[in-house]
DNA sequence: TAGGCCATCTGGTCCT
DNA sequence: AGGACCAGATGGCCTA
């Protein structure tokens, strides 16, 4: 069977069939053949029409070399038939796009314990990767800031809704929706009230406020400033720009929505 | 129906 | 030669 016109779903056994998709999918096997017979590539096995010796063309007619005309050959490679070739690349191909697969499956499984180690709102939706990279990102500033400023050994980071309390005795979230602490709980288990997988980190001079939109601009992003992620759900870490430690108690303004970290 | 989010494919580049 | 990483393209699903 061609690998090269199975739809990505039905390779990995993941495509929900429906009505819709029969014509649509058949479209797209034909978009593909097209694009095959137009475009060349130098790894992939797919392009058979334009590699098939009647459309042939010598390599150095299309794209001379530009410096070195004559490349030494440092390697006796034995010579392959044209089939050997294809096969050779459709293999490489296929081998590259598992393993594509499987990096990006490890991508997704430590995004998802970063975002079962963030404190959120049970009632909300999932996060979507870059609201967790941005939340991330903005929760361990908070608590940079925070050990910071930590007095009798205690640590207090107001998140949204969420209070999260680091004593010596513990930690302990809560909220003041009232079941966020459960959720947590449920998520992290037993022994855990909250999830602290980061090391304290170098005190840093708060920023100013700014505004940053994560998708026109992510030229500005690090070194590491806190980004307010423009999203429906917004994460803003909030503060009168004289004050660098977070307040004792939330700044809330809830509404649309909208979470406001410390 | 448009737009957001996502998974996958793909080709390029760099490294071993 | 092959693997890792990256970014662009593509198409499916879902929601407002």
């Amino acid at each position: 069977m061609d690998r090269s016109i199975l739809h990505p779903k039905e390779v990995c056994g993941l495509h929900r069939g429906n009505g819709r998709y029969g014509e649509r999918e058949r479209n797209r096997k034909r978009k593909i053949q097209k694009h095959k017979f137009l475009s060349s590539s130098s790894d992939s096995g797919f392009d058979v029409s334009f590699e098939s010796p009647k459309h042939e063309i010598p390599p150095d007619t299309l794209f001379p070399p530009s410096k070195e005309v004559k490349r030494k050959k440092t390697r006796n490679t034995r010579c392959k038939s044209p089939t050997q070739v294809l096969r050779l690349k459709r293999n490489r191909r296929i081998k590259a796009n598992d393993r594509e697969r499987h990096r990006m499956h490890t991508l997704n499984d430590a995004l998802e314990r970063l975002r079962m180690a963030l404190p959120t709102f049970p009632e909300d939706t999932k996060l979507t990767k870059i609201e967790t990279l941005r939340f991330a990102h903005n929760y361990i500033w908070a608590l940079s800031q925070t050990l910071g400023n930590a007095d009798n050994g205690e640590i207090t980071v107001n998140v949204g809704n969420v209070t999260v309390s680091i004593t010596e005795n513990g930690n302990m979230i809560t909220s003041s929706t009232g079941s966020c602490a459960v959720a947590a709980q449920k998520r992290l288990g037993p022994q855990h009230t909250a999830g602290f997988p980061y090391p304290p980190q170098e005190r840093f001079v708060a920023p100013e406020w700014q505004e940053y939109d994560c998708y026109s601009d992510q030229s500005v992003s690090p070194p590491m400033q806190y980004q307010p992620c423009y999203d429906q759900r917004m994460y803003q870490i909030h503060r009168p720009q004289h004050q660098l430690t977070p307040p004792s108690h939330h700044h809330m303004s809830h509404h649309n929505n909208m979470y406001q970290c410390l």
